[in-house]
DNA sequence: TATGAAGTATACGGTAGTGTATATTTCCCT
DNA sequence: AGGGAAATATACACTACCGTATACTTCATA
């Protein structure tokens, strides 16, 4: 009838009918907005696949918008945000950002760059989703320019070579490469090289390997 | 009542009730991919956009995938993709074809990138769209990597940096990047740098700015 | 052990899309 | 001038969503 607030209630013990939970919507969502798009984010789609019926969504979250704002919001947050948070302060060598950017890139846990690209798509639709990835995409840019700018470089340079190793890495997930981890640490030393203009340091290669 | 072959048939005399055309649809669906996704190409869609009613989408193509299925066809051919048609044979300079590579992607005609990018968005939900997006690119990164080989890179050199040049082109755009002219030209000769390592000659810019 | 809160299932009315069938319009050609 | 080809418009049956309302189930706890 009426129903509480979705955004409210954290509840750790369960109780009643129980099969879902406000996370398992949003895993499910997430998971098919990366393999399929926002168009395929539909509820009885998520339903179906949490082998439930579309009414439990609707205790979880008001509208099916509603789910797709908190996807947003989620991954707009920069404190979710690995790649914004590669400048570190405490005793680095001028290289560990570049270091850092590259093994969360290369590793794939805490950053999901199919998230990242299917919420690009989305974007094309979407003005609010517009916005967040170009305020994204700034803030990253951002903190790697200022890492090239630590590293000596001018202002110009420093910002373009910021944005090719930026957008390189968005056009390599765009392209949905498929590659074995082997493979890529085959190459990581010529790009880390062609990329940020200095030599990957043999000890850091060392630690990507495991 | 039973109409004849969409495929067949080229004509130039206009006959009858006739307000659009087998390309007017074409194009106008190509539109709607490029703004909104292949989700939002709906018959009823292109029509009201063409200010028509559906009934004569029927006369033009099959279903509403023929259409689909045209247009990715018609990316796909090789002949429309000036990208892979980069390496010309006669009296280059060996810095010639990046030169063009870099005027195609930076002056816009001929070559789209927001229908690339629409159809890489597209490929998510398409297995053949798919196949058709890794051939192409497939195809590209080869052109570009036998062009840095022709300019003394090492093989393995050549292709990475074939796919740092192209996988930047492809983020560039699939993060939609809004520049001036002005602005692509300001940066052109940095990004030149960076990217093929050689200077842009002096005589190539001045080419450019036109 | 029973009761009510937390969640699930079912049923409904509405909109938007698909493709097919058929009537209707328009203009080239003779 | 009028017959017919080339479309266009209209009408239909079908399916897939959405969100709301309401009845039902199940377990924690009192």
């Amino acid at each position: 009838m009426t129903k509480n607030s979705p955004s409210t209630a954290p509840k750790n013990t369960i109780r009643g009918n129980t099969k879902t939970t406000r996370e398992n919507w949003l895993k499910e969502a997430q998971k098919v907005l990366i393999e399929e798009g926002v168009e395929h984010v539909k509820v009885g789609r998520l339903a179906k696949n949490l082998a439930v019926t579309r009414g439990g969504f609707y205790w979880f979250f008001k509208t099916r918008q509603d789910i797709l704002d908190t996807i947003l919001t989620n991954w707009m947050d920069s404190k979710n945000d690995p790649l914004t948070r590669i400048i570190n302060d405490k005793n680095d060598t001028p290289l560990d950002p570049l270091i850092r950017f590259f093994s969360i890139v290369v590793h794939e846990q805490s950053y999901s760059p199919a998230l990242d690209s299917a919420i690009r798509d989305w974007a094309r639709t979407s003005s609010a989703t517009r916005d967040a990835v170009d305020l994204v995409d700034d803030r990253r840019i951002k903190a790697l320019t200022e890492v090239f700018l630590s590293l000596a470089y001018e202002q110009k340079e420093a910002f373009i070579r910021a944005r090719i190793l930026y957008y390189h890495q968005i056009g390599y997930y765009a392209m949905d490469v498929h590659e074995t981890k082997k493979q890529r640490l085959n190459y990581l030393p010529v790009y880390f090289k062609q990329l940020t203009g200095f030599e990957l340091p043999n000890e850091a290669l060392q630690k990507f390997k495991r």
